[in-house]
DNA sequence: CGCTGTATTGACAACGTTCAACGGTTGTGG
DNA sequence: CCACAACCGTTGAACGTTGTCAATACAGCG
């Protein structure tokens, strides 16, 4: 557990916090690496625990009655997740899947409120971390509703960036294996729709795609692509 | 004052509060008036105040750069608003309009931790608004990504009437004033596609419209619209 | 009584999905 | 080590839902 001590440290919401309570927590919690592919826990399942991702990244999945799935989110190293049902209800909202090999700390989900407790800093990032979730999800719902799917994907791809980049020479490597399925998921369209968008971005030099992978060339030419006004 | 005080305890996040806490939540209140199109905050206006809805109804609205506007989310009686960045940053994420006269009591930004502090069930009723509020922004995307617009639309209908419905014959009226731009605004379409579904409807006696109003005839008949599998 | 905002409806174009076929890569098991 | 299966990606063609453009009608309000 020593070497997760100082990992742990280093996400930015627990920096602020006392060795001795991060040791405490650390104590509680229970270590689970899982392989790509596997799910850390799946949509309806009851809500046992709560979780921090240490490496890795994941997919959280819903799918509809229907059989169709959509990515809610990516979770990325150091972010909490499985823990917005600890709040509510019994069961997980969604399936948490590993897009590569990954490590997270579990907690049961009776110790959220002692999680929370432990620093007045922490209860108030968690919060503000399920407000971000909250704003993510308007822009999303903003996007799809105004902006035709080939913005949306340019929006999408640039998150990821941000999120899980790279830098690769003269451009950014999205950091993790992602198909144009996933894409699709994340934006509302058929990995149809994202290949043949990918193709023409390929064409013009913005993008250098690959299976699983994906590297922006021109940062810059796709924010303005993503930000045409018409 | 005196009025207020009923008023509020006989919504669900207050029932279990002491009348002493109340009264002195209500002390410090500031209560605001407002006229149908006026708003009470604006997007981007600094967050001086959160509010809680007396009566009336409200659009929460945002609009894109590029001059496009969307529904967020609709604000009943009872319903905390105006709080979600009490928590996080110094501006309004969106503009709150009257949709009718509508009133509400408002508090400064400051008195946030005292107001959750108050009384610990507020809090968690608190987290438990806005992580229902997460569930919803989910639930609209999940289905901005996978149904067509008629199913949308009867979800978002039937939603409106199980919030703000008032029984009406064998029917449920919506009961306050709704356009069609407002309905197209909250399922990420236009008012005109919405006119085409809801005169369908119409003509098969599923609702029946009017200017600025909506009365569902068949609620049930829409019901199975909204679930159909394909 | 005219003005403004709301609603209806038709014609048309287009964006994106669906259907279909194929090519390439990875990984697995014989 | 090779063959094969499974998966991922690409591309073409046709179709259809839905947005766009446009014209008209209607209600409420000053």
């Amino acid at each position: 557990m020593k070497l997760d001590k100082s990992v742990v440290k280093s996400f930015p919401m627990f920096e602020k916090m006392p060795d001795g309570d991060i040791e405490a927590l650390l104590a509680l919690a229970v270590s689970r690496r899982i392989c790509p592919g596997d799910a850390f826990f799946e949509q309806g399942g009851p809500a046992t625990h709560f979780y921090l991702l240490i490496n890795g990244r994941l997919k959280v999945t819903q799918v509809t009655p229907d059989g169709q799935q959509i990515i809610v989110r990516v979770v990325h190293p150091g972010d909490l997740f499985g823990f917005a049902r600890a709040l509510r209800r019994a069961d997980y909202p969604g399936t948490a899947i590993a897009a590569m090999e990954s490590l997270a700390l579990s907690w049961p989900t009776e110790l959220w409120p002692q999680f929370i407790n432990r620093s007045p800093h922490l209860a108030v990032s968690a919060l503000n971390t399920i407000g971000q979730r909250l704003e993510e999800a308007h822009t999303r719902i903003r996007e799809m509703s105004t902006q035709e799917v080939e913005r949306r994907v340019a929006h999408t791809v640039i998150r990821l960036s941000k999120q899980a980049g790279r830098a690769e020479g003269t451009g950014i490597r999205i950091d993790f294996p992602i198909s144009r399925q996933d894409i699709a998921e994340m934006t509302g369209t058929t990995l149809h729709t994202v290949s043949r968008i990918l193709s023409s971005w390929e064409a013009i030099g913005l993008v250098k795609g690959g299976r699983q992978k994906l590297l922006l060339r021109d940062p810059a030419g796709l924010q303005a692509l993503a930000n045409a006004l018409e």
